[in-house]
RNA sequence: GGGCGUUUAGCUCAGUUGGCUAGAGCGCUUCCCUUACAAGGAAGAGGUCACUGGUUCGAGUCCGGUAACGCCCA
């Protein structure tokens, strides 16, 4: 083994092995209860981002260990056709070879998308893999793939037929880039500084006016009514009168509607049912014409007079600019409101009214909230549930329809000849109303979320029966960040309860988004954003893990910062250090697999045995209860600081002697090789590295999660390394070389030390140890506690006498205030009359031990004299 | 406007049924190339836990209020 770690080398190795094992497989543990996870599909065009790292990174931790422990655990991996996002990308393709979907048509253009897909969709799956996650590829999805595609037909058919698909002309947003209808939720919302232009609108005979104001004034070309409060005094009798709009000259009506609100503005609005979502109802409550003045590609409408042919921010400005002229402006001022822009293409979106098809979504609420409500699934953390239900209970209809290309084409056929609607999955013979041939299908797309929601299922054969369905359906756990909770988190409940009777999945676990280090948002346009690959490449797939599951505190952002990485990236070397450490005293392949725990275990090895046991313990209930952060911190720090900090250098003493050295060798193999099972989940491949060079058989992949027996742990360790350390300190404060022995007399009243201690001693804090303590003559030695123990340093040769001076009246000065803490409670007889035993009983240990410290401290700076 | 989150060491963050002598990594100071590792070891400095009022024997932790920052929804 190199004496330095070489994450490259190794973390090109591993992935085709386990593969080839098939240890991915739920098959290899054939008796295991099943233990599932779909993957959240990462879009086919996508390369993944340092989210998906985490996100994925957290699911490999869950699903390797429950593989290691046992169960058929399925980790289902695939990819979402992503509509917009990947006709995009074909389409800027083409746009190179200066042409349009159009000059192809749509079958053509279709067959260049998969061509896309075929040669570049790959890439994603490359790098799950070069992370080392370890999905079952033989269960590959992808959202577009044919059985799922008949599970979205099939969910299609069956909700139109139960009436929670329909068909209407609604107001929906419109991109006019992307040249489709979008759902509320592809909708992002901007806070902008915009101008608020008042109009006045004369009444039509002559009597007066009305104000108006709009930040659009370019839809006053649609106007059909002008809407006031039924209560507004300002306003009672023009109520049922017309005014003449401007620049149009149309004649349209003043209504009342409660839905106006009284304080805003002049507490008269324009009312253009065509473009915006509220006058749209004020519309139909009063049954109001509505004329549509803008058009797909954003221009102004023929209805618009003039102004037709204008894109709708030119006409904007003509508009305003003609009603100045006219005198019917009567003033702009600024104003803050938030403009919708499309979330795929950042264009400002266009409310339009149109002909689309929506899922009802009010009858599926009801179930889904009561789902989480009655625990049949929940969140981790718990505050995400409250978010859950404020959106369900809020939500609207779900347009689903979109005028793309590359998606589930909806299977609704039209009648030419008597316009029946026919809703099935296979294209009909004929006109079940008029027997007429003449069919034409729906020309859109459904949304791509729509296909999405049915993922937890769609992936295992539904609507068949499968083997798979019944094996791991519902699936246990699902892991996302919080920002795609409403766009497909609610939306896969819904739809398993409607259709599956049950959850789709048991514990849905929310983690943060990964920020950069100043913690902003990573993003293309600011130029901060990581590439998991650079760092995998500079640092180790196995340091971005770890470094990324170390600060993934549950549902927080996290800000990446590199020296994070470096350091995961130094546990690696020093885990490989390590072993080789152990191997130059373990001979390779001598370690067990599992098991092989000693039985005749050294003091040093029972402790750490003992340590290993308890943290064992602690950690798998960390990882159960979704806390990767705090376990892998209690590994961590378990693994440097007490076995390569401490138990690798007590067992170099014991190694050297015949009659310890075989129980600290076989404790030595054992306690590493746990170390690297546990932490396998976490940093895969130099673990199986690690693996192969001391045990040599087998893969930690495919072994047993450890269960080291509980042990009592032997006396005397605490008060070793409290004495080692301060001997240290010691040293340390009087500036005296690691390489001076120093000479040591121990006390030890209660006999706790024997002769492992006390070479532990000799060699940890460099000393030539004498028991036979205390000396005869105390004066001239400094003392050091430990517990029970004493330890005293005869000063003549070592250090001034007068220079332990300051030393002790610090460490006076340090007992006499924890002293004064605990003594403060104790006399507090409200503390010990209500606190708990325990607690009680520990504040009356740590005045004992105090004043026992503070007593020789004291003594020995009388004796300074 | 409504909701949620954050505010702890120079920096980035942990701290889950209230018992803390408040931790980690990085950075900083001093010493050490000791045959696993200098990508290392040893020792150390550094915090009125945003502010404020309360509950409690006891509050970083629970409750009320204030401020700043961030996110989501309208």
């Amino acid at each position: 083994m190199d004496a330095s770690y070489d994450p490259q080398a190794v973390e090109s190795r591993w992935y085709r092995v386990w593969e080839e094992a098939g240890v991915f497989r739920p098959e290899v543990n054939p008796e295991g209860e099943p233990f599932s996870i779909v993957i959240p599909p990462p879009n086919v065009t996508g390369v993944l981002h340092i989210g998906h790292a985490l996100n994925m990174s957290i699911q490999d931790v869950i699903i390797r260990r429950k593989r290691m422990q046992g169960f058929a655990a399925l980790w289902l991996p695939g990819t979402d056709h992503a509509g917009i996002a990947t006709q995009n990308v074909v389409e800027r393709e083409l746009a190179k070879e200066g042409l349009s979907r159009h000059d192809l048509g749509r079958e053509r253009f279709i067959e260049q998308v998969w061509a896309w897909k075929a040669k570049h969709g790959n890439r994603i799956n490359e790098q799950v893999r070069r992370l080392g996650f370890s999905t079952d590829w033989s269960r590959e999805r992808f959202t577009f793939d044919e059985g799922l595609s008949k599970a979205v037909g099939h969910v299609f058919v069956e909700l139109y037929k139960q009436d929670l698909i329909y068909r209407g002309e609604r107001i929906i947003n419109w991109c006019p880039r992307c040249h489709t209808a979008l759902s509320e939720i592809e909708v992002e919302h901007e806070e902008e500084i915009g101008e608020l232009t008042h109009i006045r609108y004369d009444y039509t005979d002559g009597t007066g006016s009305v104000v108006v104001a709009t930040t659009r004034p370019e839809t006053m070309l649609g106007d059909t009514a002008v809407a006031v409060h039924p209560e507004d005094e300002r306003y009672k009798d023009a109520i049922g009168t017309t005014v003449t709009l401007p620049l149009i000259g149309r004649e349209v009506p003043i209504v009342a509607d409660d839905g106006v609100e009284l304080e805003f503005g002049t507490g008269a609005v324009k009312v253009t049912p065509a473009h915006d979502p509220l006058d749209f109802e004020i519309a139909q409550r009063h049954g109001l014409p509505a004329v549509k003045v803008i058009d797909t590609e954003a221009n102004i409408t023929r209805a618009g007079g003039e102004f037709f042919g204008q894109d709708r921010f030119e006409a904007r400005e003509a508009v305003r600019h003609e009603l100045n002229k006219q005198g019917y402006m009567v003033k702009i001022e600024d104003h803050h409101h938030s403009v919708g822009h499309c979330s795929r293409c950042g264009t400002v979106v266009e409310p339009m009214l149109s002909l689309q098809w929506f899922v009802k979504v009010g009858p599926l609420v009801g179930p889904s909230i009561a789902l989480i409500e009655d625990g049949g699934a929940r969140y981790v953390p718990k505050r995400w549930e409250n978010n859950y239900f404020r959106w369900m209970e809020n939500l609207r209809d779900w347009c689903i329809s979109r005028q793309l290309w590359w998606g589930h084409r909806i299977p609704a056929w039209y009648c030419d000849d008597c316009d029946e609607v026919m809703v099935t999955i296979d294209e009909p013979q004929g006109c079940k109303s008029c027997q007429g041939s003449n069919l034409t299908q729906d020309q859109d797309v459904l949304d791509t979320w729509f296909s999405s929601q049915l993922w937890p299922f769609s992936t295992m054969g539904w609507p068949e029966e499968t083997a798979d369905l019944a094996e791991f359906y519902p699936t246990d756990v699902l892991v996302t960040a919080y920002d795609i909770i409403y766009f497909w988190v609610a939306r896969m409940i819904m739809m398993g309860v409607h259709f599956t009777d049950g959850e789709p999945f048991r514990d849905i676990v929310i983690h943060g988004l990964v920020r950069a280090a100043d913690g902003r948002k990573m993003s293309k346009s600011i130029g901060n954003a990581v590439d998991p690959f650079d760092v995998a490449d500079e640092y180790g797939a196995d340091a971005l893990r770890l470094a990324l599951l170390q600060a993934a505190s549950p549902g927080h952002d996290i800000p990446l910062n590199v020296e994070w990485i470096d350091a995961a990236r130094r546990f690696g070397n020093k885990l490989w250090n390590a072993v080789r450490f152990a191997l130059n005293h373990v001979e390779s392949g001598s370690v067990p697999g599992e098991g092989g725990y000693p039985t005749e275990p050294g003091a040093i090895d029972r402790w750490i045995l003992a340590r290993l046991g308890e943290v064992t313990v602690e950690y798998d209930k960390l990882l159960e209860e979704y806390r990767f952060s705090d376990a892998v911190g209690l590994l961590y720090n378990f693994a440097w600081s007490e076995v390569f900090d401490w138990y690798l250098e007590m067992a170099k003493t014991s190694l050297r002697k015949p009659e310890s050295a075989e129980a600290t060798r076989q404790t030595l193999g054992v306690v590493i090789r746990d170390l690297l099972a546990l932490f396998h989940p976490v940093i895969p491949f130099v673990t199986e590295e690690l693996w192969s060079e001391l045990v040599g058989d087998g893969l930690v992949a495919a072994t047993s999660w450890p269960s080291p027996p509980q042990q009592a742990a032997p006396a005397g360790m605490d008060e070793l390394q409290a004495l080692v350390v301060s001997i240290r300190r010691f040293r340390a404060e009087h500036e005296l070389s690691p390489k001076k022995e120093l000479a040591v007399l121990v006390d030890d009243p209660n006999d706790i030390t024997s002769g492992w201690w006390r070479d532990q001693l000799e060699v940890l804090a460099n000393t030539t140890a004498d028991f036979d303590g205390p000396p005869a003559e105390v004066a001239g030695h400094t003392r050091i506690t430990s517990g029970s123990l004493q330890a005293f340093i005869p000063l003549a040769g070592v250090v001034d006498i007068e220079a332990e001076r300051p030393r002790l009246e610090k460490a006076i000065a340090e007992a006499e205030d924890l002293l004064g803490r605990s003594r403060a409670k104790l006399d507090n007889p409200n503390f010990t009359e209500r606190a708990p035993a325990d607690v009680v009983a520990g504040e009356e240990r740590k005045v004992e031990e105090f004043s026992a410290k503070l007593d020789k401290l004291r003594t020995q700076l009388s004796e300074l004299g």
